[in-house]
DNA sequence: AACCATGATGTAAACCTTTACATCGGCGAG
DNA sequence: CTCGCCGATGTAAAGGTTTACATCATGGTT
């Protein structure tokens, strides 16, 4: 039964008395061959337990059915409902999910480049804002490709991912109405797309309701626990405090709150502290975190989806999928207090 | 230059006016050939660009440099750093690293282990404490395989990781030298091996200092936050109580510091509790977690050494390999209250 | 001077599929 | 009865490698 070498489509076509194409034909166009020899070739399968070679398969295709899932850091919160998402569309259409992990090192990147050559795999999902390989000449063989939860910079491919202007704009229309008009906006990035729209939805919140934007309430970060909390440190440094910190992200909140609680506030009596994702952890944090919800799994069906309408060369319904982002109100944010 | 299709061995024979028998011993076996030809053949590859197809090639060899990694979940926050050490290990003998998802479906199970047939990948690693196909007839055609982080419950394989029972006792003995004498074991399980270890751990430190193993104080819980809440919820019903949680791992030690807080209690000054793994959100816990600190990257590496150890066929040197696991105290832990 | 070992290179088979093309038999129409 | 067509199946090539074996030239030994 189990031999030490995995059975070969000439195995079953042995048993089944027929020839390979004859096997070939029963597996993928299973109309072109007669009912009985389909049935002695199915039962020729299971007793051999075949399974085609997926490596000769896509040698003589040409092309494989397998996309490339491009994360610098898989430990990111929010990577794993994506990819759920991302796998549960593709196995729905006979496609299966590689990951590859760059740990922002565009070697590695490179590397997985190399996957197309030998057509390991038919297209590629980038969780980076970011191509990930450094700037070669070869933008021009590029394989379908489609970004996911952060536009990519190097513009020009379709992307999938939550509306963040209209989150954000969300955020600071909260916050507005809770009574605060010194909010600070914590992460601003020139590298990061989404941060950049968060900002934006930032300033039209504040400009909506006639606020001035102040530079000075405007922070860069790259999104870690830790630089929320320098952040924060640059500002208690200025004596120049806002009521609330509008933060880019959930952990860049994290590390505000961490900040103020070292230094003896409380949220939200003292501050209110907002952030964007939703990652697992906002609802355990203390105060539990009012943030944007991301709506991750629907995220990665979509992307999924996209790329392979990319991969059929129908040419694509459209480039850019917004998700529209939900308000998740918990309890870090409070009116302002009374004065300052 | 980069002309749509890639260049095959061929066209680097051609340029360089050798045969592809040369071309490829030029790059495989570089002392067989000639340096003058060599330098050409180097060149012909420059210019065309040539990366060998890799499924054309292990189709011939009937095997990859590929390793298959299995995880159910992506987004266990333990599993990031080793993969890393994994890689980093594993690149250094020419091996790369595919990443499986199995959502704990023994379906996905079984389509990663068709990858064996066809020889995408030459060996495995397991972060699942399990294996993760349903129980079929295969497990002799398993291919090689090491488990990581948690030993795999169906026997026999290779494993590498933290030892959990000293661990465990690290952290008994650290609750009993504050003066605990009531100590709840929250997250046994009869199926995660890893836990049992703990246990057993736990158990020994008590019978060291001569306490008592009360089997009311030992909950049943599988490692999510959910089930330490439940845990305690259930302890508070019995009326029963320890003056500290020893918790199976961070995330249910979240769970009953949640619960604790929830009922209006302080930890340390009214509870201890203590978690195992020290994830990455341990430290901002509040109050942050006394844990142990699982060595991730050190495991990775290990498990990833180990396995191509047992590629190579050489008899592989041990067949479990743990590592020394370090208490890393904060604030989670003080002396148990004066009265109760 | 004849021979052989040695080193460098080329030829062709094999790995496992898929599929264009050829073959074959049967059946309906003329 | 013959022809042509159609459906079912088989034959063989192709896809890009690696490598056993063959070939060839060179230089040293006898």
């Amino acid at each position: 039964m189990s031999n030490s070498q995995p059975a070969t489509i000439e195995d079953v076509a042995r048993i089944a008395e027929v020839s390979i194409a004859t096997v070939s034909r029963a597996i993928h166009m299973p109309e072109k061959v007669a009912k009985s020899t389909r049935l002695k070739v199915n039962q020729a399968i299971a007793i051999t337990g075949y399974t085609p070679n997926a490596m000769a398969r896509s040698l003589r295709l040409g092309r494989s059915n397998m996309i490339l899932v491009v994360a610098p850091d898989i430990g990111d919160p929010n990577f794993s409902s994506i990819l759920v998402g991302l796998e549960n569309e593709a196995r729905a259409h006979g496609y299966g999910v590689l990951i590859g992990h760059t740990q922002n090192d565009a070697q590695r990147g490179l590397e997985y480049l190399k996957f197309f050559n030998s057509n390991q795999a038919a297209g590629m999902i980038l969780f980076t804002g970011i191509l990930p390989f450094g700037h070669q000449t070869l933008t021009a063989r590029l394989p379908p490709t489609v970004g996911v939860f952060e536009p990519v910079f190097n513009g020009g491919i379709p992307y999938v991912g939550v509306d963040d202007v209209e989150g954000a704009r969300k955020v600071v229309d909260l916050l507005i109405s809770e009574g605060h008009r010194r909010i600070a906006f914590i992460g601003d990035s020139h590298t990061r797309l989404a941060y950049g729209r968060r900002r934006s939805g930032y300033e039209a919140g504040l400009a909506a309701a006639g606020l001035p934007v102040n530079r000075q309430l405007i922070l860069e970060g790259d999104g870690t626990v830790e630089s929320g909390r320098l952040a924060l440190e640059q500002l208690f440094m200025r004596d120049d405090l806002p009521t609330a910190f509008m933060c880019v992200n959930d952990q860049t909140a994290l590390g505000v709150t961490l900040g103020l609680k070292a230094r003896g506030y409380d949220i939200p009596q003292d501050f209110s502290v907002t952030g964007f994702d939703d990652v697992p952890q906002a609802g355990f944090m203390s105060p539990s975190l009012t943030t944007i919800r991301q709506p991750r799994t629907a995220i990665g069906k979509h992307a999924m989806a996209l790329l392979l309408e990319l991969l059929s060369d129908r040419a694509p319904s459209e480039t850019e999928i917004l998700l529209r982002p939900d308000l998740v109100i918990r309890n870090s944010v409070g009116p302002p207090p009374p004065r300052r």
